[in-house]
DNA sequence: AATGAATGAGAATTCATTCAT
DNA sequence: TATGAATGAATTCTCATTCAT
């Protein structure tokens, strides 16, 4: 949009933008690293290798730059709605893809995801942000069961149960590697597959 | 109130394991609602009803309260054992005891967890305490499942996934319950079995 | 009244005390001469010979300084009052003797009147503080005169502006001598007879 | 608005000076709202409607700008000699027109005048100019008095005091009324009235 | 054993000012 | 000439911790 179409000198606003995302880079590693208390800005002007000041000229203080970052954590819906919606010939597929889907764009809010985990208590506003994600996966997904139970591909079951068991372990592997970093090595694409099978066959998918 | 003039160190110890516990206690609830940066002594101090250097008489500083509470998340290994071990007649009442088993073992360690969770960044020793439980359950349940498969209770399968799946649940659901304090009602003995009969009859139990 | 009754060990509450003195006086001295935000709370806690972060044990915030300080202006009318209850035998001593009440009384103010001055824009309730001394002195001053001529010892003629010469008369000198400083010299006792005699002559009064 | 890119230096003077004057405007308005070091360079740019940095093209440093606004407090005695020059008949007359002529002198340099109250203490070079008026003014009073006495107009009497108290009435309500902003309704040409009758009977002249 | 006073280190933030463009 | 970006110094205030009682 505003992409500074002459560029008549390279300054001005392409090198703003460029320290306000410097700054945004490190507050996000530092927040993540460390919580909100402990990225200071200090800290922060430091890993962004500008004046603390600076930060000040970007972000009105330093709260904004947390509703900054959150903002960057943008609704999941699209993604998890494509993956539902594809035609993928068996369930267990779909289930996989799912589970792909959910996990890596987890992985992806990774620094974010875990700002909002931590802070959740201390900033009440993050609470609808981090609880949507995971309830909507779930949400969905049920929905998509009891969907395809009416066409016949699937008996009738617990689907609520089934679907929170599918994207909990799906959480719960993102929690372990990424953020407590536990040391065992996670297979995913493996454990896809596993975990959709279990759960296709637990509700009597095949 | 004031009586401590007379009492000659008569009961001293007692009274001053009390002050020493009550500190814990107002530390323990503040740093699971604000993390350990956010549970000031000041804070710790007028919550316990102490004055705020007795902490410092108590505790060399403040990162030993943390470690000290970090002591009391006791192993969850007998309690996971006791379940397994109990005759319970069929498989899935076994599912269903561990999962209440493991559930509430979280759920009783609550603030410590959530403290944990929240300060495994900044706290690398606090890591292996946070990993170990999962990580636990899902090998002895694993193990235990094996162990059903060699006596002929149960068919061949991924136990590993169907563990971790298990196990990820209920964590998963401990965290939305107690931590981000998702709103939605969850009625946890239904889950127990809604998740135990799925885990069932997914690895073929019947 | 709370004069430590035992004082068993010197320190505690008399010493407590004194340092809050001592802080209160550098901030009187130092908002005075450089202003409410001139007076920095370094130079106060410099000044005071503490530490600064003492100031804030004692003080809330540097704000609470400034309204302890504007409290110490106590109410100037029951020293105006007696000034005009006394029997002085005939008017010009009663004018003199108002006039030397009023002038001392802002002398003894000096400082604090002075932070009111140059802060009564930026601290709205110090407006009142601020103009209710003049406004009360004139209005005292402007009734007894009233008085007297009811009891026919001074004739008609407008006694609210000539109490207001007076008052002004003496809150000029007031500046002049410990605002401004202007050198030159004073002779206050000369001038509160001669300002009385030009005002008593001016309404009348012999 | 924007045009100045065309404009190759035409009018660039005019235009260089009318920034300058909204730049004193501004200043001189939030100096004497806040006192020098609530003026920032920031509000006083906003109000201005210029960049920050543009104060600094024009004025070496924002001490300089108190400086350049100090030095608009021409001289009062032009105006106070021609009061007193002028024919009036009656003395009474003479002291009416005197009193009205330093009152809207004050008036007029009200915003520069509070300026100068208020950051007297900080700014040596401020004294003189502030004591400078009231003094002048009380001088050449007193001279006048004093040749009217030689011309017989008037007894003797202590000119230094009266002429002392006639300025004080005036510049205490200038304060009053346009610093510390009294609520009192003042009305200034009966008030000019009153204290010239009053004086001039104080000093038997009539 | 417990407490009130005191403090050094460091937090976020504001301000006047300089540097490039 | 004017401006947007950047900054060093300083400000108010908080925190964990020590000292003296």
């Amino acid at each position: 949009m505003d992409q500074s179409n002459h560029r008549i000198h390279q300054g001005g606003k392409a090198e703003e933008q460029e320290t306000r995302e410097r700054i945004l880079a490190a507050a996000r590693q530092l927040m993540a690293q460390k919580g909100y208390k402990g990225a200071t800005t200090r800290k922060i002007s430091e890993l962004a290798g500008v004046n603390e000041v600076t930060i000040f000229r970007h972000f009105k203080n330093k709260e904004r730059i947390l509703v900054e970052l959150l903002e960057e954590m943008t609704e999941i819906r699209p993604a998890l709605d494509q993956a539902l919606r594809t035609e993928w010939g068996d369930v267990k597929s779909l289930l996989v893809h799912y589970a792909q889907t959910y996990y890596y764009a987890l992985v992806e809010r990774k620094e974010v995801l875990i700002i909002c985990l931590i802070e959740a208590a201390n900033h009440p506003e993050v609470f609808n942000l981090l609880s949507r994600m995971p309830h909507l996966a779930v949400d969905m997904l049920e929905q998509k069961l009891r969907e395809l139970q009416e066409e016949g591909q699937l008996p009738e079951g617990d689907f609520c149960a089934a679907a929170n068991m599918f994207v909990a372990t799906f959480f719960h592997t993102f929690m372990a590697k990424h953020w407590v970093k536990v040391d065992c090595e996670i297979d995913e694409p493996k454990l896809f597959e596993s975990t959709a099978e279990i759960l296709l066959r637990g509700i009597g998918g095949r």
